[in-house]
DNA sequence: CCAAAAGTGTTCGAATTACACCCATGA
DNA sequence: TCATGGGTGTAATTCGAACACTTTTGG
């Protein structure tokens, strides 16, 4: 039964640009796919597919996460949806992209091979198919703007994590360095983070003390009028 | 011919929600359209329609746009892709959401109304057809967002207004008080508002000195670094 | 004992807030 | 002349920026 039979209907995708962060080398990465069959093989792309008939945009986003990654609960975040008729040379698809953010560690290693998909470094991305690289240009800008105002930044690193893990992660997506007291003053005074007595001691003979973000007490401040904010210098 | 045979394809429409402001009754108002034919006669919704084959989300929602007011060169923004299955209850629909910002005298009242369409105050706004409630919501906070940090409140004013007509259209969105020396002092001091000579006379005998916005000096601003940002207590 | 990374406070200037009186004019 | 709305300045406080030394410990 077609109650608008007059109209238009279209192929509809999403695009995940998946970003993960490395604490180890400090990059934010994105999780691609390398083309391995004609035509543009060798060529990358986003994770994507086509939305199906009985699932909804945030479905099919999940459904492609999940089918690469092996994670089922990640932060998701629809970014924009891009309709210009002449974007997949193939055929008129519109397509809706998504954002998420995950611990690079935190992948299925197997499934990702598996599937074709791959970290690679934000910084010298190349060109890739279709308008994948705009994707990717505004999601990026979202999630600059976002990690300044909201925490997100936390879905990028493991549950615990150092004070100049989180530091590092920040610069890396603002793209310069911040004043290491400003920024450790700033975010303790929020009261957000619980210390831990647990230190890492991989990076430094001294050690750094681990914290983890409490999402419950972050809720409360926020339900009494506290905004979260980072913009440090 | 059809390269993607395997996948569903799906009805595609943009919804436009259009904000108008009312320097009169200084009220924040919405474009909507008011069905006159079952079912659902006689209820709410915002400006819709579908995508063709033919034409960009954007250039979908600037048709419907054009048609509806007769206006061309509006402020509008693409705001959210709306996917679940069964948000129309007629067929699966997904609709991408976009707002527009005018003055309410700019339009083609004859078109408007015409074409079924007509202002109602965003306070006290009725339950509209489907999701279209959430489309408004999310909308207008994206507006209050946006009119914090771009110059986007001058889309809803006359080419011409003055100190005071911005800052009631400020405390409109932002529905609150704002202290009348520091709104002045802070607008004024980012130095993209040229006063005119001439006054509004027709709400006060002292009558108030007309500015209008300077786009090319924002823009060189822009470029030098500065970011407006019009938080006032 | 020393290299390497973690951790810590204070000062200064800028920006934000709070706040009240005079001005111009038409009726 | 007076009622109405337009226009203006200053002091107090808060917030962000700049900046350098001490601590810990494994090798």
């Amino acid at each position: 039964m077609e109650i608008y039979p007059k109209s238009s209907k279209h192929y509809v995708a999403v695009d995940c640009i998946i970003f993960g962060y490395d604490i180890l080398d400090k990059e934010l990465k994105l999780l691609l796919y390398k083309r391995t069959f004609d035509p543009a093989r060798g060529s990358l792309s986003l994770a994507g597919g086509f939305v199906n008939a009985k699932e909804s945009l945030d479905e099919a986003a999940c459904r492609i996460l999940t089918k690469l990654t092996g994670l089922e609960s990640v932060y998701m975040k629809q970014s924009y949806a891009y309709g210009d008729t002449d974007r997949d040379p193939g055929d008129r698809v519109i397509s809706v992209s998504y954002f998420a953010l995950i611990p690079v560690r935190d992948i299925n290693k197997d499934l990702a091979r598996q599937n074709g998909v791959s970290w690679y470094a934000l910084s010298g991305l190349p060109k890739l198919i279709f308008d994948h690289n705009d994707m990717v240009r505004r999601a990026l800008s979202e999630l600059q703007t976002q990690i300044r105002i909201k925490p997100v930044g936390f879905e990028l690193l493991p549950e615990k994590f150092t004070l100049v893990q989180l530091q590092d992660l920040y610069e890396a997506i603002y793209r310069r360095k911040v004043d290491r007291r400003n920024f450790r003053k700033k975010i303790l005074s929020m009261g957000i983070l619980e210390k831990l007595e647990e230190k890492e001691k991989e990076t430094s003979k001294k050690g750094a003390y681990y914290y983890k973000f409490n999402q419950d007490t972050y809720l409360k401040l926020k339900q009494n009028g506290f905004y979260f904010n980072l913009d440090v210098n």
